[in-house]
DNA sequence: TTTAAACTGACACACGCATGACAAATCATT
DNA sequence: AATGATTTGTCATGCGTGTGTCAGTTTAAA
């Protein structure tokens, strides 16, 4: 899938300066010369990122993102400056903006900071609709009851701290996901339980979720490193 | 639950004031002086956000951030360099960096990249297909679930060894990482496998992903110096 | 006090991976 | 071409460490 970015740039000298070299990178590019277009565009359609002048006729690049914000927010924004001011900077961090590129800049500068955004908006997976129960298998977890139902089609009670590293293993499903990260996560920073302690909950899992405990279709567990869950 | 920062800096005073400055905006902060305790607590602990300072007696910013990317693939990482050159930035963001702040800089505008940063981290519960796989041939391998299709297309899980070595030669893909290059990076300072070692994970790689591993398309021995990886 | 959850320590086992031996390949030297 | 030297391919084997498992103890909740 192609990454859509909308550059938003009353000058136009700079506007095509700046399609040009992102579509030479491959990126498909929509402009707007003003606020209005911009927020037309940012409604209709779906970009990876939102390239902002502030300095704009009418309604400026703050007035933008502010009005952008109030839908969206999870777009990336990145705010082109002709002043290098920090009340600049403060002012559009608050209003949602994600980096900023003081004029003028270098054309590699910005397509680096490009890069860099639209790699943390594939990051991001927005909004996924949040539905506190999950299926695997035969089985089935709620986490707004702290049920389960096993593959014995059992029903079991989870504890909270079972419930909670489940829901970290699930999270990142597919990830394998470090003890260390495990520890600092579902327990925390000052307390260490010992190294055993995941393990049981791991078993405890296994003899819930798996059929054939010994060979486990969902909770592998990564020699040196951790475990991960597959559906 | 606070937000973590690993600062690495070999300057004492700089690190001292990027110490405190983080402290008050209330981020828990971690700090080395050199890679060598920079690495080891990035392997220790997790973090929101790495500050690394580029310019660094013994290992440089850029090795630093190599041998970290073997293992954590997730945790943004913010370069402090001293040239604000196109190379080094480019260099830079190869190896996984997410920022750059060239210095001398005014704190304000530090403080400002890793509010940005962080909040990037909070955000990605990272249900992330796209990033962190690669393909070659007719073969896949996923850093982040520390999975590969190889040749036949049978599912293989990899070891943490298996993955690190992966991943530095598929990086330096197309040019020839010495055998001493990748015990440094891949293995440690202080322990020296012997040689036979290094050829075992190419056995094994050969095996996984060439058709006939005896006339090897990707994975090439260079005689005298290491080996080459080609898609 | 009672009870369930959470943690700990002990032990066995299995797995990754380092090692050494040897074969095969490549290079150097004559 | 032939020989020896050096490097790499390949395999079997053993060691160490991380993990599976469980029984027993501590902690927290009712």
């Amino acid at each position: 899938m192609l990454n859509r970015v909308l550059v938003v740039e009353d000058e136009k000298n700079l506007l095509d300066a700046i399609r040009i070299n992102l579509e030479l990178e491959d990126y498909e590019v929509v402009t707007a010369t003003n606020g209005i277009d911009a927020l037309k565009f940012s409604k209709e359609q779906r970009f990876n990122l939102i390239v902002l002048d502030v300095m704009m006729p009418e309604m400026n690049g703050f007035q933008v993102c502010e009005k952008m914000r109030l839908t969206d927010l999870d777009t990336p924004i990145l705010f082109l400056t002709a002043k290098d001011t920090h009340e600049d900077k403060v002012m559009g961090l608050k209003l949602g903006a994600d980096d900023y590129l003081t004029k003028p800049f270098n054309l590699e500068e910005l397509l680096l900071r490009v890069k860099i955004l639209v790699k943390h908006s594939l990051k991001g997976t927005p909004k996924d609709k949040k539905s506190a129960t999950v299926e695997f298998g035969s089985c089935m977890v709620d986490f707004k009851t702290f049920t389960a139902k096993g593959t014995n089609g059992k029903l079991i009670q989870l504890t909270q701290k079972e419930a909670a590293l489940l829901k970290l293993l699930i999270d990142r499903k597919n990830q394998v996901v470090s003890r260390q990260h495990i520890l600092q996560t579902a327990w925390g920073y000052d307390v260490t339980p010992s190294t055993r302690t995941i393990d049981n909950f791991i078993l405890a899992f296994r003899r819930y979720f798996e059929k054939d405990s010994r060979n486990p279709k969902h909770f592998f567990s990564i020699r040196g490193v951790g475990y991960k869950f597959v559906e």
